[in-house]
DNA sequence: TATATTTTTTAGATTTGTCTAAATTTTAAA
DNA sequence: TTTAAAATTTAGACAAATCTAAAAAATATA
């Protein structure tokens, strides 16, 4: 059994080891408000439950066993999204912190009948992906929109960054899920991307692109 | 803010100042499984916080303002078990344990969406009333037998369960609408109550006690 | 390659909630 | 009313998770 702490570590080490692996000591502290050393202390501490795989001065890698229980985690934080979204009329960017404490509630039965009454979703409000119960994810096929090149089209499917202020700024430009988008040019600059979006032309930055995920035509 | 152990000390004075007052430290440690010493360092750090009237070796009460904490608390929990047997299909026996953890989410709009959601009910799944978002609970006409204190009386105007077995086991026992009963005595074991009725002393469980209703005088 | 910078770890302290064992107060009994 | 028993508190220790400051290792730079 882990505690809310170490699940949150175990969920964190999980979104960053998509971005690279193995994940570092610092991309941890960072991303969960925390000191370097702080996050030393857990690193050990999860390693020695065999939940990481931690190497000194080099970073930690999830093992099986810890891989399966951050999935979990993720499994239980997007059924609740599509919870509160679906059935209490929460909007998609006032989900995201109610979650993260209902995630960390520790009922199997209570998660799959959440599901079954979800009517088994496949994605989250925002478009991500929700893995099975065995952790598994069904083939999502997306990429994101800093990897588009020149004239190259999509669909807005997703976003990989759920804060209220990146939510609300996306809504504001109207890229919103089911919008078509057209990369026109991408700046040499600061690799700001020119869209074109149902004859409106905007630019949003690297950072802004990168969370939105789209499904190429 | 009230960390979850301070939200289940202060619900724990609260279930037990039902039964006794001031409550003591010896029933708060055998009901949290904790031990008395552990109970007077949080009667402490409760009271300093104003959540509680503390007197040394005597006890404690709940303030205003700690009574409405659990009260909240209380609210909460009942609740989200009206979600798990309405909606998830738990049984009543099934949901106490989930709803002690859920009970602790920290988002007023999630429990007033939530109330909303389950259509503002007024009980819960084992006949409890539910306060509603200001403390309050509705006043209903009548009480449960269980929510009467030590001689205080009344009369049996109505019951809230009624499976045959029940109604049966009522009949046998003489309590039957109309009759007059004055409370003996109640259970810090099981909380069950012993009852005068027409001279006659009974004891009946808690769980009897919830499903009959009655008018004080 | 030597030096500077960044990253990470260690050492030691702090906070929260808990515990045991001993001391104190209250209550019950002789 | 004095003594015995029960209830409660205090003192001191411990585990979990965190922090700051200093030391050590890895990486980048000149």
């Amino acid at each position: 059994m882990q505690s809310f702490t170490e699940e949150n570590y175990l969920k964190t080490i999980y979104h960053l080891s998509v971005l690279n692996n193995p994940v570092q000591t610092n991309a941890i502290a960072e991303r969960m408000h925390t000191k370097a050393a702080s996050v030393t202390d857990m690193l050990k501490k999860l390693a020695e439950k065999q939940l990481v795989d931690y190497i000194k001065y080099q970073g930690v890698n999830l093992t099986a066993k810890g891989k399966l229980t951050a999935v979990h985690i993720v499994r239980k934080h997007r059924l609740w999204e599509v919870f509160l979204v679906d059935k209490l009329n929460f909007k998609w960017d006032e989900v995201h912190e109610v979650a993260e404490e209902l995630e960390h509630i520790k009922s199997n039965l209570l998660i799959e009948r959440l599901d079954e009454f979800l009517n088994f979703p496949k994605v989250d409000p925002h478009g991500d992906p929700i893995p099975d119960q065995h952790g598994n994810f069904e083939n999502l096929g997306f990429i994101r929109v800093n990897q588009l090149k020149i004239n190259e089209t999509g669909t807005i499917t997703g976003v990989s960054e759920h804060s209220s202020v990146f939510l609300k700024h996306l809504e504001k430009l109207g890229l919103v899920l089911g919008k078509n988008i057209t990369v026109q040019e991408i700046s040499e600059f600061d690799h700001s991307v020119e869209l074109l979006m149902e004859n409106q032309r905007l630019s949003i930055s690297k950072e802004l692109a990168k969370h939105i995920l789209i499904e190429q035509q």
